[in-house]
DNA sequence: TGCTTTTATCTGTTAAGACAACTATTCTGT
DNA sequence: ACAGAATAGTTGTCTTAACAGATAAAAGCA
């Protein structure tokens, strides 16, 4: 199937250089890995991006962290983090505390619920990730994760 | 500055296993990339699945291709093709027209104009794709390559 | 101290994506 | 021919993402 699809898209939209046909296989791959993490979280009613706010914050610990923190350590950049907060608040995953020192700034830290739907998930997330390589040497997982790296090395 | 970051990931979040670092990398690159071809199209008003949607268009040519057949070609799954089409019919940028055998179907067509921003965009995009990894070798691109094609042949 | 700039977050608006339900047309097997 | 299944597309609803502008607090400085 992923032969057969391939094929049709160079018929209707051929590769113009090397550099665009990397450009095309790290979107669907990206995509094709992203799908998978989505139905896992679907049963838990969190999106890839709200999983990853919670990561962070756990990350973060007893001290939280700032709305600017968060945005900082997304994968993907520039996410509406305030009404992303706003929904795992409401769904007491989260809490936040405006900071006595600096007022302009709102600490936020994980809930004990939270905590324990992160804890839920930490094995099925990692089964995943594996599961979806499991054909791949460590050899070759080791060098894709070098050349990743090295794409975004530049600026 | 890209260290910088993944250092601060690393440490919030340490990687569980080399899969999630793919992932992760994965995710983060397409991403950057990503951007960048926004940055590009903006000028234009065109979102990157606006964009594949003409290319497709182009690629199918006279005889136009159906929803059915844009789904399938484009890069991630799953838009909602309708209402996409629906805002560039109005931008006079493609025609939509009720097959007269199978009156279920629709095909859709490049206008004269969505084929001349295509052509005006053509050359932009090679050459942000081609500076976007002007820093690689050809070898290491094919490589990358054959290791995201890789990745995808599960199943 | 006041005035300006910067920082951090919030709000409003529009366009997208996800999902499910719905309509219209064609196909299939009897 | 006809009932039911399958296919193609559309529509409604809800959640996000993108972007711009607003608000509020803190910092910098004459």
């Amino acid at each position: 199937m992923g032969g057969k699809l391939l094929k049709e898209i160079h018929k209707v939209r051929p590769f113009d250089c090397l550099q665009q046909e990397v450009f095309l296989n790290l979107i669907r791959t990206a995509d094709h890995l992203m799908r998978g993490f989505e139905v896992l979280l679907k049963p838990y009613n969190l999106s890839p991006t709200q999983y990853n706010i919670l990561r962070i914050l756990r990350g973060a610990g007893d001290c939280g962290i700032t709305c600017k923190g968060i945005g900082e350590h997304l994968i993907t950049r520039d996410p509406d983090i305030t009404r992303l907060l706003d929904r795992l608040e409401a769904r007491n995953l989260i809490t936040r505390q405006r900071d006595t020192k600096d007022r302009r700034v709102v600490s936020t830290r994980l809930t004990p619920e939270g905590a324990k739907i992160l804890r839920e998930l930490d094995k099925p997330v990692m089964e995943m990730h594996r599961s979806q390589l499991a054909h791949m040497s460590e050899m070759k997982i080791t060098q894709l994760i070098d050349l990743l790296e090295e794409v975004r090395s530049a600026e």
